[in-house]
DNA sequence: CACTTGACAACAA
DNA sequence: CTTGTTGCCAAGT
């Protein structure tokens, strides 16, 4: 082995978070990046991807700065992400969570 | 190895 | 609203 120890997967700290996040709530490709101190937000997207072939990861909980379901369009059917998030008492509108700032989730901020 | 793409962020105009 | 720019980093071509 070239590698003394085995570099975690940058995804696989992006899964923990997200698998984090507590029902109800949302986070934000930037908070997470932001509390990794690592990569950047093009990442957690990129990782979300592949989770989403190979983990089971709330991909629904993790949405744009704006609150914005902008990865809809990568699921199964783009009205899953919605429904999903409704279902965890999360109300959208035009495609973005309504009172956004309180159901906001910041890891580095409420992860006490 | 070079270039492009991507579920982004943030700002400028 | 759109378009552009910079930063960021991995994967695909």
């Amino acid at each position: 082995m070239k590698s003394p120890q085995k570099e975690i997967p940058y995804f696989e700290s992006v899964y923990d978070v997200v698998q984090l996040i507590p029902f109800g709530r949302a986070a934000s490709y930037g908070d997470i990046s932001n509390y990794l101190s690592l990569g950047s937000a093009r990442m957690v997207g990129w990782a979300m991807n592949k989770s989403f072939s190979t983990k089971h990861v709330p991909a629904h909980r993790v949405v744009n700065r704006k609150g914005e379901l902008s990865g809809r369009t990568h699921f199964p059917t783009p009205d899953m992400m919605q429904e999903l998030l409704e279902g965890e008492g999360i109300k959208i509108e035009d495609h973005r969570i309504v009172d956004w700032e309180n159901v906001r989730w910041d890891p580095s901020r409420e992860l006490l």
